[in-house]
DNA sequence: TTGAAAGCGATACCAA
DNA sequence: TTGGTATCGCTTTCAA
């Protein structure tokens, strides 16, 4: 076994038995680039990150070099040297099916075009792993963070300070950002929604909500704007998160059960209100005749294949987009004026066809 | 700005003027942590990896001198020592609305509970970015790599080859893989779609194909399937990928304007599918009594909101699930034998409601 | 059961 | 424009 290893550390003498760190098995390394190109390591250090300092000719042979070894550098080294990781780390609930896929597509989108890469977490709902995948994240220096929501334990609230590192908390406003926020007020997503029902002239309510922590927001502030508005007898049914259509079409069938045969309904995802439609037809219910059906994300699926559907729509690339440009700028050294960017939200209604 | 740093290299003399790496700004390292528990680092570093070589006593002591430290290991450091970095990466055209997502989701489920976390790399459709991105990658020394298509460049199999590390690649076994791979047959896809349909009775037929490296393979086969039947016939529209609903309408707009007006249409995509659907319904068009059309991959909102479309189904968190196994397995120093896992797939016949 | 020294592969700083 | 040296924070190995 003589993979040849040629490293004579100057301090040791030459034959100290080798002890320290187990060796990486035969990678190249920079100085294996510098042997061969007759440079140090240091030139060859400069070629790869600022090639301007270094003489023309002096590049071409290291560039060489590097080709012909196939040197691929190790960023753990050089992460180490310099604190600078050029990652950045997520995490988001799930990304199956979900909002959060296009926001994290939007994000790494912008992100790699300026050179930085996505670690990414999924925290599941309730975020019970939370906690440990910050701690997890954290560990690989980042150079910055986005998150989901801004409800976490003290805990990771204090570590995520400590990391002194540029945080975008995401998809809500309601509580006061560690650093960075970009989202919208779930509150009032479900202010306006029973406003708009209101006034669309309904007069009796339901809700089917989710018991995931913005959706509770939602479905709650609906329910006490409604109160405000003196409609008392709101039928509501709860599902845990992450929401499917079955629980939609589980969902309708109760409601029924509990007399709600006419008026609107609220549902805090799209997902769900998809499935009371499905559950609507297939008892024959009309929509929006006996029933109006409200949800919220306008995920594709829904926009284009369920027309009677009115949902809330949030951009979700969006979020993913300017998320990365608030990172970016802090990363850049820029002094980030609006460090909360409300993204808003439409109410669109569909026409049955 | 005196931020205390005193952290006295046991080499150095005194007062030796700072040289060296960027000093990190004031982290708690692990030497910090052995200070305050009265230990030596060594013995903090066995603490956090293997307790159960130290006295119970000590671990306590250490265990306590973390916690108030708020100590978080700095990985770059332990994986530059190790060689080891328990970071798997993956690297898929898009996560947005795909099959994509379903897939990253279950694989880094599988892989959190091992420890591992997720490198996330979208190379685009083409994978116009994969070998920049390969490169981005194996700079950050993965444990382990899992791709998307088995079609590279050389120069991106050399490199990959060289990284001596279990790499999985998915979604296809058309080509040998440079190591393991979990897929199935884009060839019998469109083989046995074309079969299917012909034995159902339809004789003339329609492909509406996205021009991604594995759709290619389906309709070509699927083509080349009907020639064999004798079918000779076959309108054919060609989309760029990624796909998507309106690409769909597009597509069988085209279609009847070259006069196919009846018949079996195969999409290389159930967003193209489903765009199909719509235009048909759109314009009056029966399905499956004029139209039948066939789409692939299954995605929920086909499979749940349109029951006219039949569809070639994957189990896409298998492919996760599956390529998680492998990799842990190899990870864990098991000889895998089955190196390649054919999934399959089924072609799901819906009835029109 | 614990500690000391060497080294993982890179970069920052100073000197030439 | 280039090179030498001292780190970055951790783990391995060997010795006590």
């Amino acid at each position: 076994m003589s993979r040849q290893r040629a490293k004579d550390s100057a301090t040791s003498p030459e034959n100290a038995s080798p002890r320290g760190a187990r060796p990486s098995r035969g990678t190249v390394t920079l100085s294996d680039v510098a042997k061969l190109a007759g440079v140090s390591a240091m030139t060859v250090s400069r070629v790869l990150n600022r090639p301007e300092t270094v003489a023309a000719e002096t590049v071409e042979t290291v560039r060489k070099a590097i080709a012909r070894t196939g040197y691929v550098p190790n960023l753990l080294a050089g992460g180490l040297a310099t604190t600078r990781t050029k990652l950045v780390a997520a995490i988001v609930p799930t990304i199956s099916g979900s909002i959060f896929a296009a926001c994290i597509q939007s994000l790494t989108d912008r992100l790699e075009i300026a050179g930085y890469q996505m670690l990414l977490g999924l925290s599941g709902y309730p975020a019970a792993r939370e906690e440990g995948l910050i701690n997890a994240i954290l560990s690989r220096r980042p150079d910055a963070l986005f998150l989901t929501g801004t409800s976490h334990s003290a805990q990771s609230r204090r570590r995520l300070r400590g990391a002194k590192i540029p945080i975008v908390e995401t998809w809500d406003l309601s509580t006061r950002p560690i650093d960075m926020a970009v989202g919208f007020s779930h509150a009032r997503v479900g202010r306006d929604t029973a406003q708009f029902l209101f006034d669309k002239g309904y007069r009796r309510f339901a809700v089917i909500g989710a018991e995931d922590e913005r959706a509770k927001i939602r479905w709650r502030s609906y329910l006490a704007t409604l109160t405000e508005l003196g409609v008392t007898d709101v039928a509501s049914i709860t599902t845990p998160a992450p929401t499917n259509l079955w629980m939609g079409r589980d969902g309708l069938g109760k409601l029924l059960g509990e007399g709600f045969t006419q008026g609107a309904i609220f549902c805090s995802s799209d997902a769900l209100a998809h499935g009371v439609l499905l559950e609507a037809q297939a008892r024959g219910l009309s929509v929006p005749g006996d029933i109006a059906v409200v949800g919220f994300g306008d995920l594709d699926f829904a926009a284009f294949t369920v027309p009677a559907l009115t949902t809330v729509r949030i951009d979700r690339f969006a979020v993913g987009r300017l998320a990365a440009e608030l990172i970016l700028a802090r990363l850049a050294g820029e002094r980030v004026a609006e460090k909360t960017i409300d993204v808003g939200f439409q109410i669109i209604e569909r026409e049955s066809t």
